[in-house]
DNA sequence: TTTACTGCAAAGGGTTTGCAACATG
DNA sequence: CATGTTGCAAACCCTTTGCAGTAAA
């Protein structure tokens, strides 16, 4: 999950500019929170965001993370627990993954994923297409358990 | 999905029984929460719920699914969009099977799944559990897509 | 007769929004 | 200078809980 820093500015400059096409800038805010979950590499939740981008203030926060959502440079997770949980769009952090979910404590941990798994899942998804009429665009797998400081 | 007045029997004992492991009842309430669940086929928003379990007050339906997931009766899930969604335990309901989630609606479908994703799925998670100290205990996978009303 | 369950109303807590001031292209 | 952005505080909405009364074992 590491990122040289010629990959940080592409990511940046990516992230300006998917904005831009809605009409929307990339203030020093944005950034922060940017760079908050990349420096993150699992997804945070409020209260973290809020701790790692200090200075954002949390109505700020929570409207900025629905515009980079909008714009396709972050992603909202649904979590286990009742905190929404937020991470970079796959295609600027790096490489597609799935997540570990603790079932005690919440805790979202990056996980990749692997050919053999991606094939069979989209012989899944198509099959499941044609059944049911969705038009599927992606896919989530979730490993629930214990993690280690809950085991 | 179909389910036979026989399987439904047992349903209702099985039911019966898990309450009466944690010391509780089962009452009519909660015999029309997991006929409600029965019936939908699907994972059930709490506003849906409440239309299908007529005569329940929205309290004791939140306290009786909390009641109902402790005793591994219904399952809850975190939906995609903030309303939470109810379902039967698997080993209640039928079978092992995956969800279709509408990107627009937030609407949830049952699909399937097949035996070479679950062999992937566990190989993968056996990889994962290795390299992260989880002791995995589940897994859960979501298609994202339009559903045929939202195409 | 002890313990669990119910229903109402109020509280809780994460998230969203109105508004006036500010910053940016 | 027109439009997007900020921050505070209040509103929102799903969910949980206190409490007093009821029902079941």
């Amino acid at each position: 999950m590491s990122m040289v820093a010629e990959d940080a500015v592409r990511l940046h400059q990516e992230a300006s500019q998917r904005l831009a096409a809605l009409d929307q800038r990339y203030t020093s805010s944005r950034r922060a929170l940017v760079e908050a979950m990349l420096r993150a590499s699992r997804p945070m939740t409020m209260p973290e965001i809020l701790g790692a981008a200090s200075g954002v203030p949390q109505s700020s926060a929570y409207r900025n993370l629905t515009v980079l959502c909008e714009a396709g440079v972050a992603r909202r997770l649904a979590g286990a627990d009742d905190l929404g949980r937020f991470e970079l769009a796959e295609d600027l952090s790096g490489h597609h993954h799935h997540h570990l979910v603790c079932s005690a404590c919440g805790l979202v941990a990056d996980v990749p994923t692997s050919a053999r798994l991606e094939k069979a899942l989209d012989e899944a998804a198509r099959l499941a297409a044609e059944e049911t009429g969705f038009a599927i665009t992606d896919h989530r797998i979730d490993l629930e358990g214990l993690c280690p400081a809950c085991r």
